[in-house]
RNA sequence: GCCCGGAUGGCGGAAUUGGUAGACGCGCCAGACUCAAAAUCUGGUAUUGGCAACAAUGUGCAGGUUCGAUUCCUGUUCCGGGCACCA
């Protein structure tokens, strides 16, 4: 009886599913564990091998807590909206929710061969109007909210303005300092932004909606966007590229856009706190706060010079509001270096610089503004080279009323900050190269910690030249100067966030409508009986008249003054967790009962390149809806792992390029010669220039073609030989598999192969001859392009479900990123073989049977059971996998067939293979599905050891081994150590130093 | 440029807390079974020298701490992920 894996899959995959196996209930008297992948986008590519690594991890994860006796949530749906859609709807005028559903339909005709735990019934799709139904009523729930920074959670926004009717904003200042309110002409100062209760109550209503809007956590601003004129729309940053679109390649600016926005820098604290909560890896915590990047430093206020109006003939022109140019605030995290500013620079969107600019230099600052708005926010942070102009005009220092040049650079980005820094060249690196550059002299306020060479962050320097901080150490100068300019009020300390507020809005179809409607400029949301807001349908994908979405195209749409841009792509996939847990209410988007239940996802298994987006969008969603009382927990995941890429091994062939030929003379014409193919060893024998290769390759290449062309006199040239890549499903390892090549396109039928040693293969004489096409292989992203991916219906195929699903355990950790080899999945097929000749012979039948276990089977069953449990337990299914084929070889070897051992390692190994051991499970005469078996236990009692053989080191080299007693004392062990021949022969009479005995580790004799 | 990872035999990787570097698997070599092949089984396999015993070298590179470093520290190179409209 042999193992058949396509009837055994086939045959469990289809009882699974009748008996509905995987479905969960939210009502359980076990303990509940959510184990939850992250939300898939189907793709139009369908899945390559590396799609399902996470996601087999969380299979075997949740089908391990099931046998623990746990309730187990494990889900899978799709984060359906999106920009490929959208594309490929305005190439192929298909609409994306058609070209989704097959997308979709192929997805889960792939997963479902993998043999996944997911319960189906929960499935969610976030473009389907039951979905984002609740992803508006989210939005709208953020609209009517503000983040009440005196009891730090979200709020209603009623409650604000109940507080504006009774004390005005004199506690609840607007987040946003900067914010100007609008001059209504009733009794309030333009320049204030403050207001009292008997003012909020005079404002018109658009004053006053346009305050509200300041405080809503969803909220409308505006945004600077990727535009393309050519194009007419507005474009991702990865459809730009070096600042033209990739479409066309024409040129991108940037653009001033109506947007939504997140209000998520008032979360910016709890977000940061929620990470000592939670079970995120140090290096995933540490980017998260790095984005949210707090920093604690101080404003300090410049006057400025007021060059300009000195220049001017000061005539009665100048209006008096016009007169007094504003300081220059600028945010810096170390007001102690505050002799050592040698210029300012400001970024090139400040709003002073029409101000400060001198006519002289009038030109040049706006050359290079031009320039800048081309450039993208990180290609400006990337640049080396150095670039900045001077605007004419000088800052005060207001400590030493020293003349601090003001200069514009692209290296200070206006977001962040005051969009205005201080430079010390002597402390800092970009400062110090670029006073280099333009020849600013600097001063040096940290005496020999400046080299001159370079700049020198530190803070232990004792300041000179720093006036009366002169012998002060900068890390006590820096609580000094803050207090100095709060009390000269030329400044005060400020704590700053890195993170901007989240831009939620695209100009885009294929998203979530936003339940928004304009009146008069002012948003109104829909009511909640309005919802959905379905996205109608579009005859063209093609943006709207200023850049907008789509659906600035659809009359009945703009005549409803209806919102035309649409939610981005991580709106469905914020809140996404809480669906699945009560995914089929009409009436709630997650009831609290369901949402208390399930609380926490307990496993998160995804991808780094989700570490600051998602990750960060979603615990805010989770925190604002705690606030509102929606939930019961705030923070999402209570553990996160990340899965490492699988990357592509590309292979290649090496074909002769720029060929030429004749026959008898007579030239040839290039269209009829057969492509010819050199291998790995002779390409690299060229690109090292070795002598007489290319006569060699020459020879070879006209005795083929004379074969070929069935005719003599043949002179065959060609000029170089370039890699080609090769679809790596016709490579065995590395040998091309000749005959599929040649299939594989008309203009290689004829292929010939020149192997190593410079024999060859025609299409016709290919039988005779003996030799191998060597490819070449790189490591480069899985990609259609690169023509290596694999499919892992294809593997499942071959070799079953469960083979593929070890073997992609078996490649490595999960966490780490590894290339993808097919090549040894052999040798997990081949376990998988052997587990099943522990209970069928091919020859024999049925050879388990019921003996009585002894001690050495028990033994090797208790070691996998504590090996395998262990390894699941901290996510470290490689070695697990690595385990069980001990346990199985060593079972070989003990010709141990017993039921009574073989049951136990089924269990074990039923997260891992769940086919074969079901298959087993019943085979042996169990009933019931092994899904719900109960786990083994390890008993101490057989692997207790008495001796152990350590290794004996010479100064921390061993030179042998010792059976010792596991209880031995020091003084036994040295003896023991010292009468071995060879350490005696090592010690060569002398005494050693030192003996040291680690007990059940190792030994070591020094000398 | 900034932030976060990674680097160990021919290959994927193991070494869980500073304690025998290379478990397990692939590949390769040799052998058994077979008319033959496949499948299966047995043995070997880091490198160099040696018949062997054994010795030297060895975890990207250069240093350091330690009786002992793949593991900790400093510097450095290369590769991967992210950098706010890909998802």
């Amino acid at each position: 009886m042999e193992y058949n894996f396509r009837k055994i899959e086939e045959h469990w995959q289809n009882e699974w599913k009748k008996n509905d196996v995987y479905k969960v209930s939210n009502d359980s008297p076990k303990p509940k564990y959510y184990v939850l992948d992250m939300f898939p986008y189907p793709s139009g590519a369908g899945l390559h091998v590396g799609h399902p690594l996470g996601y087999i991890a969380s299979d075997i994860f949740a089908r391990y807590k099931r046998l623990k006796g746990f309730n187990v949530l494990h889900p899978m749906g799709y984060d359906a909206f999106g920009l490929p859609a959208e594309q490929y709807a305005i190439e192929h005028g298909i609409h994306p929710a058609v070209s989704t559903a097959v997308n979709i339909e192929n997805f889960r005709a792939q997963l479902d061969k993998i043999g996944f735990c997911f319960d189906w019934s929960r499935e969610v799709n976030t473009s389907k109007p039951e979905y984002y139904k609740w992803t508006q009523w989210i939005f709208l729930k953020l609209f009517k909210s503000f983040y009440n920074r005196k009891s730090q959670k979200a709020e209603s926004i009623e409650s604000l303005i109940k507080i504006f009717e009774q004390e005005g904003n004199i506690n609840h200042p607007f987040p946003v300092a900067g914010f100007q309110l609008p001059v209504t002409g009733i009794g309030h100062e333009s320049s204030s932004n403050e207001f009292t209760s008997q003012q909020w109550n005079k404002f018109d209503e658009f004053t006053q909606q346009t305050i509200l809007m300041e405080y809503r956590l969803a909220y409308c601003g505006y945004g600077e966007v990727n535009w393309c004129e050519a194009l007419g729309t507005v474009l991702a940053n990865d459809e730009v590229i070096n600042g033209v679109s990739e479409r066309g390649g024409y040129p991108v600016v940037k653009k001033k856009l109506r947007q939504w926005y997140l209000r998520i820098t008032e979360y910016a604290d709890r977000l940061l706190e929620g990470l000592q909560h939670v079970d995120f890896s140090d290096a995933m915590k540490e980017m998260q706060s790095n984005w949210i990047g707090k920093s604690y430093g101080a404003e300090i206020s410049f006057e400025i010079q007021d060059t300009k109006n000195k220049n001017k003939n000061l005539g009665n022109e100048i209006a008096n509001s016009e007169a007094r140019i504003p300081n220059l605030i600028v945010y810096t995290t170390r007001p102690d270096t505050i002799f050592g500013v040698d210029f300012m620079v400001i970024a090139p969107e400040h709003e002073l610089i029409g101000r400060i600019t001198s006519r002289e230099q009038q030109t040049v600052v706006e050359e290079y503004i031009a320039y800048v708005k081309s450039r993208s926010d990180r290609e400006r942070q990337a640049e080396k080279k150095i670039s900045g102009v001077f605007t004419g005009t000088y800052a005060i220092n207001p400590f030493n009323k020293r003349e601090i040049p003001i200069w514009i650079s692209e290296y200070v980005l206006a977001g962040y900050g005051t969009g205005a820094i201080m430079a010390v060249p002597c402390g800092d690196e970009r400062d110090f190269k670029f006073a280099k550059h333009f020849n600013i002299p600097i001063t040096n306020i940290i005496g020999e910690y400046f080299s001159g060479e370079e700049a020198n962050a530190t803070k232990d320097a004792i300041l000179t030249n720093s006036d009366f901080l002169n012998g002060v150490v900068m890390r006590d100068a820096i609580g000094i100067v803050n207090n100095k300019i709060e009390e000269l009020g030329i400044g005060k300390k400020k704590v700053n966030y890195k993170m901007r507020d989240a831009a939620f809005s695209r100009q885009r179809y294929w998203g979530e409508p936003f339940p928004i409607k304009w009146t008069n400029g002012i948003a109104y949301p829909l009511n909640e009986n309005e919802l959905p807001l379905e996205l109608p349908h579009v005859d063209s994908y093609k943006p709207g008249p200023e850049g907008e979405g789509p659906l600035a195209n659809i009359p009945s749409w703009t005549e409803q003054h209806l919102e035309t841009n649409t939610m981005p792509g991580y709106a469905g996939s914020s809140w996404y967790f809480l669906r699945y847990m009560d995914p089929h209410n009409d009436a709630e988007f997650c009831s609290r009962k369901a949402s208390d239940y399930w609380g926490q996802v307990d496993l998160y298994i995804g991808g780094t390149e989700h570490a600051v987006g998602h990750l960060l969008y979603s615990r805010m969603w989770t925190k604002g809806l705690y606030d509102l009382g929606l939930i019961g927990h705030d923070e999402p995941y209570r553990k996160l792992v990340n899965q490492g890429m699988i990357q592509g091994s590309s292979r290649f062939v090496y074909r002769l390029n720029e060929c030429t030929f004749s026959i008898n003379g007579q030239s040839g014409d290039a269209k009829d010669l057969p492509q010819i193919f050199i291998s790995k060893s002779i390409f690299d024998g060229l690109n090292e220039n070795k002598t007489g290769l290319i006569d060699e390759i020459s020879t070879a290449s006209t005795k083929a073609l004379e074969i070929e062309f069935r005719k003599e006199n043949i002179i065959f040239e060609f000029k170089k030989s370039i890699p080609i890549h090769v679809d790596v499903n016709i490579v065995d390892g590395v040998e091309l598999d000749i005959d599929a090549f040649r299939n594989s396109r008309i203009e290689y039928a004829n292929s010939i192969f020149i192997f190593d040693n410079f024999t060859f293969s025609t299409k016709d004489l290919q039988a005779q001859v003996e030799g191998k096409y060597i490819c070449g292989t790189e490591v480069e992203k899985m990609s259609k392009r690169y023509f290596n991916t694999v499919n892992p219906n294809d593997l499942c195929e071959r070799y079953g479900a469960d083979t593929f699903r070890m073997y992609e355990m078996f490649l490595g950790p999960v966490e780490q990123s590894k290339p993808w080899d097919t090549k040894g999945i052999e040798g997990v097929h081949r376990f998988l073989k052997k587990l099943w000749r522990l209970f069928y012979d091919e020859v024999k039948g049925k050879v388990w049977n019921e003996q009585k276990a002894n001690d050495s089977e028990l033994k090797v069953l208790h070691k996998a059971i504590k090996k395998i449990e262990e390894d699941t337990e901290r996510f470290s299914f490689n070695t697990g996998v690595s385990a069980a084929m001990i346990a199985v070889n060593e079972l070989s070897d003990l010709k141990c067939n017993k039921k009574e051992i073989l049951e136990r390692l089924l269990i074990l190994l039923t997260p891992y293979a769940p086919h074969i051991c079901e298959e087993l499970w019943h085979l042996t005469g169990n009933q019931a599905t092994i899904l719900d078996a109960a786990y083994p236990k390890a008993e101490e009692k057989y692997l207790i050891e008495s001796t152990k053989n350590y290794p004996i080191a010479i100064n921390g080299k061993t030179r042998a081994e010792l059976n010792i007693s596991l209880d031995a004392t020091q003084q036994e062990v040295e003896q023991i150590v010292l009468s071995n021949e060879t350490i005696k022969k090592w010690l060569d009479g002398k005494q050693p130093k030192k003996i040291i005995y680690v007990k059940n580790k190792m030994i070591n004799v020094v000398i």
